[in-house]
DNA sequence: TATATGTTCTACTTTTTAGTAAGAAATATT
DNA sequence: AATATTTCTTACTAAAAAGTAGAACATATA
């Protein structure tokens, strides 16, 4: 019997992708999934992951400039491809629409499509 | 590039257990998976994730009569414990509430907790 | 110049998840 | 009695996901 966790960490971090919009670099990703989660990351597990989604083809990603800040290397900027955005919205599909046949769940939620 | 599913398939058997309800045994759960998925499942992939499901308290389950029909071998039924309603109540509010952070997909859904 | 800070990168290991294979129990039909 | 069917079980293998470690780069500050 283990820790529990039905981890979709991959999931997670494209969502934070999206969300981050511009801001979306290895580390904001890491800290913005920290301080949503209250789980510890290490940089190097979202950097491992951020790869595997890149050569999914659900990812890419293009350095920024180096900013005039103290560390400002560059940063590697990651952006949603289109087939990130399906593989996101058909998983948000699939999981309502279970989650909408469970009666535990059914009566708290609403589309509207 | 990898043959792609941002795969939790212990989540999705969660949920079709509390779905089937009193029907919740392992060839019945492999059907409905496929039957929502058109995804193939395995019957053996199936009981080992429902095993998985166990030692983690997730799911609980006993043997159910056996009925009179051709092979009609008793079945294993199996009931989500008070465990597993909440690590699937968990998922659901952190996942709602990241698709409602991602601009995306914000518009196209409503809560009302 | 030395050190701190913010950040990336890659190769590797570990853990977890998914899937396979082979067998067996219980019942119905022939 | 033999065979077909529906189902469970266990031990194992394979694949995928997650995490670790260590190094490096760019800039600012002391």
């Amino acid at each position: 019997m283990k820790e529990t966790k039905l981890g979709d960490f991959e999931e997670v971090l494209l969502l934070l992708v999206g969300i981050l919009d511009k801001e979306a670099y290895a580390f904001k990703i890491a800290e913005k999934f920290e301080s949503q989660t209250e789980r510890a990351v290490s940089i190097g597990a979202v950097h491992s992951t951020l790869n595997r989604l890149s050569e999914k083809g659900f990812l890419k990603s293009a350095m920024g400039e180096s900013t005039a800040e103290r560390g400002g290397r560059r940063k590697r900027i990651y952006t949603i491809t289109a087939a990130g955005e399906k593989a996101l919205q058909d998983s948000r599909d699939f999981k309502m629409s279970l989650w909408n046949q469970y009666p535990s769940f059914a009566g708290n939620l609403k589309f509207n499509f």
